[in-house]
RNA sequence: GGAGGGGUACCAAAGCGGUCAAAUGGGGCGGGCUGUAAACCCGUUGACUUCGGUCUUCGAAAGUUCGAAUCUUUCCCCCUCCA
């Protein structure tokens, strides 16, 4: 980590130590004197592999909006045309290449984050977001080669990270993928010549990407550019967060619903809570620092991380209703209204229907066989009463009040209603 | 281009003619304990099944065999060393 300048004195960059945003910085003194004298404007980029960003990326976003109380301008950087390449850093194996309509498509969706969390309303810090494709995919071979190719050492890129530890696993890289990082330094340069752009702002496994930029721009146009990474958030489980493939924690509603995203948050590890109020709450510093030492009961903490965070990306509303919800289910066990709802006809229960049946083709499980498991394994329970009968059948007479609740698990539960 | 090593389920990694739907570890899921936490313990982890089995799966295709993840051939991909 770099020196930490003690007498810092710009807000922005106070509040970014104080939440912890702050890990390394290109030249911290020089920036801060910067953000003194006017506003800033710094991009952070993101990568459209897939159609949604999951909490991973939520750092990074809540810096954005940081960015914006202290009047400084986000630019969301929309990687349309790395995502073409595939970020090497931190994977030990190439990424899927997508193809451009997909991207496009994945752009689409992730913006719409953005505008949820950033603020959109202030004209003087309202996000800009741009797409690398649009000058990427222009570039000319050799001209590029010429101009920003001659910049770089073979020697020196086979020093960062993303390569080194490539190779040095004996996994392969394509020469493809080594051009990555030249890439991402031409973002930074682009954006710095066009939006007057002198800050990059990334997770700490963007260091090596983000101080080539700083090094084009002072190479070609002579000017001084920063960098500051933050930390890379591990759980105190050791895992990075939202890294699971089947449980990933997606930031668009469709991909993940409030309830679960609020669940996320509620089940927080006890040792990373606190941590969490800072980093993913927009609760002013010594406001989290007064709650922390008076509230004795670590539950009420994860509530109040689970309420800010999901009011910040799906609203007060829904907010309030997964905390509702939740309320119902596990403190008052009375049989909520805001669950998951699952329809079926009222002819299709005449018959009555199967519980595996039923378990996979309403999706709750996703085979028949897993449906079978889980039962054998006591995590079924209909209206909180364990299913131990494989050949249990639901029939319309089981409904009381016209519904039924069913359970996997522990936490989650459906409403099955006649249409 | 030459020589050698390798590709196994979500990941890592054993198996090297039948007892292999495939050891073991991690991850996931469920149960117990609890606080909707962690740790710990137990179970489970291809699909379908009339619970007898059946079907698909060990890079791809073809073959040998009563029988293949295991042997042969071709192809594709990866790694190491040499040029």
């Amino acid at each position: 980590m770099d020196v930490i300048e003690f007498s810092m004195k710009n807000k922005f960059l106070i509040e970014m130590r104080e939440r912890g945003y702050l890990s390394q910085c290109t030249d911290l003194s020089r920036l801060i004197d910067i953000c003194d004298k006017k506003p800033i404007t710094g991009y952070i980029g993101f990568d459209c592999t897939a159609n949604s960003l999951h909490v991973g990326s939520l750092l990074q976003i809540m810096i954005l909006k940081l960015m914006q109380k202290h009047g400084h301008q986000p630019i969301v950087l929309l990687g349309g045309g790395t995502t073409l390449i595939g970020d090497p850093s931190g994977k030990d194996t190439t990424r899927k290449i997508l193809e451009k309509k997909e991207i496009n498509k994945n752009i689409l969706s992730i913006k719409k984050v953005f505008n949820k969390i950033l603020n959109t309303s202030n004209k003087k810090t309202k996000p800009i977001f741009v797409n690398n494709a649009d000058w990427l995919l222009k570039l000319n071979y050799i001209k590029f080669l010429r101009d920003v190719g001659r910049h770089f050492t073979i020697n020196k890129m086979l020093t960062f990270d993303s390569v080194k530890l490539r190779l040095e696993r004996e996994q392969s890289l394509s020469y493809m993928e080594f051009n990555y990082m030249i890439l991402q330094a031409y973002d930074f340069y682009q954006l710095f010549k066009d939006q007057k752009c002198i800050l990059q702002i990334g997770g700490s496994d963007q260091w090596g990407n983000i101080i080539n930029g700083v090094d084009l721009i002072r190479r070609i146009l002579k000017k001084e550019a920063f960098g500051i990474t933050s930390p890379l958030i591990t759980l105190a489980s050791g895992a990075k967060m939202g890294k699971t493939e089947k449980g990933a924690i997606w930031l668009n509603e469709k991909l993940l619903s409030s309830y679960d995203y609020w669940q996320f948050w509620r089940n927080t590890n006890d040792s990373d809570v606190k941590k969490f109020l800072y980093y993913f709450t927009d609760i002013e510093v010594s406001k989290i620092q007064n709650i922390i030492k008076d509230e004795k009961d670590i539950n009420n903490l994860k509530i109040l991380l689970a309420n800010e965070a999901t009011r910040l990306l799906h609203g007060k509303a829904a907010s309030l209703k997964a905390e509702k919800t939740a309320k119902e289910i596990f403190k008052d066990r009375v049989l909520s209204k805001n669950l998951p709802e699952i329809l079926i006809k009222k002819v299709d229960l005449d018959n009555g229907i199967n519980i595996l049946d039923f378990l996979s083709e309403n999706r709750i499980l996703a085979s028949k066989s897993e449906a079978r498991r889980a039962i054998i394994n006591k995590g079924i329970k209909i209206d909180d009463v364990v299913v131990s009968d494989l050949t249990t059948i639901i029939e319309a007479k089981n409904f009381k009040n016209k519904s039924l609740k069913i359970s996997f698990g522990k936490k989650k539960h459906y409403l099955i209603k006649i249409t």
